[in-house]
DNA sequence: CGGCTCATGTAAAGGTCGTTCACATGAGCT
DNA sequence: AGCTCATGTGAACGACCTTTACATGAGCCG
């Protein structure tokens, strides 16, 4: 039904339809293509059809676009932490590790995302929404590491969950920032940013006291002291989290 | 002697006398005002009381410019950080966290150097200079890496080098990309970056089996097992890397 | 159906930038 | 003194951002 309408729409009525949503597909790709520096209005507008004064009766200027899209990439990216997540199952340790890749997948699989959001010079505190956004993201690392704080060892001081959040988060961002984008800015690693990431995150975990897989340093003698939980081994590769300790 | 041809020169000769330095201090004032995106070839050219095009007798265009900056920051940063390792003394710890702080403070004292250098999409590999000045300055990391991985206790494990470094790089970089900078993409933290920093790098060296203090959980058991170096616990508050767990 | 209104788009214009080109200037050498 | 080449100027082009006055047509009301 409503063919006519949609269709005239669709095949340049006067009125786009919903010239927005176009906008921001555009934006999004164009960002993809060249970097939010190298995005401009214009092409966006000229992408989706339109004259170049036609985007400023949907966002007030180039920079409120480029925050619409930094949000919405929040919004996108706690789905997926929330979905790695997986409010802790099958354990803890498991699930937060899963995390961090998620964290790496997103910055690798939406680099326009990724851009907007931290490497476009929106300030975070522009918008109200873009912050809100934000710091929805960043409450998933939070309550994941709230859960993680609550299974130190006995015996282990407990550390901030805050502190862990931050922690986690600075170290997802500096592997994401450095390694693990752009096409160009990219140095020579001895590994791939996944298993930099792992092994910092799982090193980092060790020195709060959580028992981590050390298969060569090993000496039989250390039952998994977590209660209830901890299969912790998880996803380290034998030889602890870096390769061979040559 | 010369005075003249000083004068003249300064109070504007038709010839400026050294355009190119005026130009990248004019550049390095507006980038760090505006950040490198903000930051225009014509702008700098008006600072330094010249033509739009007198600029390109200098520079092949703004990129060049601003990879130039980018360049003389890196060389910069490695002073700054040689400095702060001062060769491990006097004692690879210590020094190890001295150049953790040098990262942070030449992030927040040279807001403009470093948005070049990290920020700027200035891809590393454009230029060749730039790339080895890069590398030098990542090297000064690599170096006191692998002191420190060579004081790995007997009985642990010894992390290869060139991981550690990546580590602390990526660590120092995502705290000061996400919380020591810029007046505006800032989180409310509780802690400062400094001693966030710095508790993430010794839990981390704690994860790696480096005997860091910990007075809480010091069970007086613990000679240092370190030859024949290792203070350690140097700068550490007490309570741990962190204040107080709570 | 006819007309009103308002959201949505257009065209034109002003300002800034990046960049190039022909031309001017003058510093230093012979 | 004169030549030459590095260095700076001015004008011009095209692209972009943004504003303003005007055009269009979708939805609604009588």
């Amino acid at each position: 039904m409503s063919w006519r309408k949609e269709q005239r729409r669709a095949e340049r009525g006067y009125h786009h339809g919903n010239l927005k949503e176009a906008l921001l597909q555009a934006a999004l790709g164009l960002i993809a293509e060249k970097g939010a520096a190298g995005f401009t209005f214009a092409d966006a507008a000229r992408m989706a059809g339109v004259s170049a004064a036609a985007p400023y009766r949907h966002f007030r200027d180039r920079d409120e676009l480029l925050s619409s899209i930094a949000q919405r990439g929040f919004e996108q990216f706690e789905a997926r932490l929330s979905a790695a997540w997986d409010d802790g199952r099958p354990d803890t340790v498991t699930a937060f590790e899963r995390v961090g890749k998620a964290y790496l997948a997103f910055a690798r699989e939406e680099p326009a995302f990724y851009n907007a959001m931290f490497e476009s010079g929106v300030p975070v505190d522009a918008n109200p929404a873009l912050q809100a956004a934000s710091e929805r993201a960043f409450n998933i690392i939070r309550a994941a590491a709230e859960r993680l704080a609550a299974l130190t060892p006995p015996g282990t001081p407990r550390p901030p969950a805050m502190m862990m959040a931050l922690h986690i988060w600075s170290m997802s961002h500096g592997v994401a920032s450095l390694f693990s984008r752009g096409d160009a800015a990219r140095r020579k690693l001895p590994m791939s940013p996944d298993e930099l990431l792992e092994a910092e995150v799982l090193i980092y975990l060790r020195g709060l006291g959580f028992p981590i897989d050390r298969r060569p340093a090993s000496t039989g003698a250390e039952p998994p002291p977590v209660p209830p939980e901890a299969p912790s081994g998880s996803g380290v590769p034998p030889g602890g989290p870096w390769g061979k300790p040559k």
